[in-house]
DNA sequence: AGAAAGCCTCGGCCGC
DNA sequence: TGCGGCCGAGGCTTTC
């Protein structure tokens, strides 16, 4: 669920850890699942001091005074910093917190804590993540990273949405932002990539510019205040006509028989 | 009961 | 027939 804005706000978040070092680290197996051991967090994340923050994509990342350490949230992950949540809740997932649902965490010589929330247990710690097999972060897209999203080298490409959601395409879109800018744009998600008129990527480009503009600024796509037609039976509410949905590039997917062509 | 906003793996298919 | 790349399906995991 956290899509790039979500994690942008655990990022922002993160901030505050700055300067400090950590006394003690740990994560449970499901969490270290990327890495050779939980001993392996336990062992390296101690003693580090936390420098700075990134982010590419959905991809959260912690500068520190030795190797770099990165988390990704999977589909209900939360980052908390005391009791502090990066965000109000999520959309989808429980609106609450329990303390068995901490799938990993660190405590710093402050005294304050950095804590992952799962309550399914997706959500990952990384030692040293590679950014290799990650495009462009979506929320700094600029227009010539965007051609490169849209231009397909053989053939007519995969459907514009599954490229969308392809995150060495480009990093950050997630299932709900991929809807919501080819509603804005008025494409339908099933055309293919190489079949997009210059018109058509001249819209998605505005839209997708425009999305995560506004959708920051609210705090996130799991607000879920948008789309409101996204339910089976639903209507668009923009012109009111029946909404569609499908699975695309292996994600429910849904738009409006009206207005996205 | 079924679906869920992420990600990873596997297996089938297509083209050289 | 062999192999690599691509793509879709399915699994993971738990909750509501």
């Amino acid at each position: 669920m956290p899509e790039v804005l979500e994690v942008e706000s655990y990022r922002r978040l993160a901030d505050q850890i700055v300067g400090a070092t950590v006394t003690k680290a740990w994560a449970d197996p499901y969490a270290a699942k990327k890495l050779t051991s939980t001993a392996q967090w336990a062992k390296v994340v101690r003693g580090l001091t936390i420098t700075g923050t990134g982010r590419r994509g959905k991809l959260m990342l912690l500068e520190t005074s030795g190797v770099p350490l990165g988390m990704r949230f999977g589909m209900t992950g939360v980052l908390l910093i005391d009791a502090a949540a990066g965000i109000e809740g999520l959309f989808y997932g429980p609106h609450t917190f329990r303390s068995d649902w901490i799938r990993a965490g660190m405590a710093f010589d402050d005294g304050r804590q950095l804590l992952l929330h799962d309550p399914r247990r997706l959500a990952r710690v990384e030692i040293d993540p590679s950014l290799d097999e990650l495009g462009p972060d979506a929320l700094s897209l600029t227009r010539p990273e965007f051609n490169g999203i849209v231009s397909i080298n053989r053939g007519e490409g995969p459907a514009i949405k599954a490229r969308l959601l392809d995150q060495s395409v480009v990093a950050g879109v997630g299932n709900l932002l991929g809807d919501e800018m080819l509603f804005r744009a008025g494409i339908d998600p099933r055309t293919p990539t190489g079949r997009l008129t210059g018109e058509q990527q001249a819209a998605l480009y505005t839209a997708f510019k425009t999305t995560m503009k506004t959708l920051l600024r609210r705090g996130g796509s799991h607000l879920g205040d948008h789309m409101p037609g996204r339910a089976p039976g639903g209507l668009c509410p923009r012109d009111g006509g029946a909404m569609r949905s499908a699975t695309i590039g292996g994600r429910t997917t849904y738009w409006c028989s009206l207005h996205q062509h």
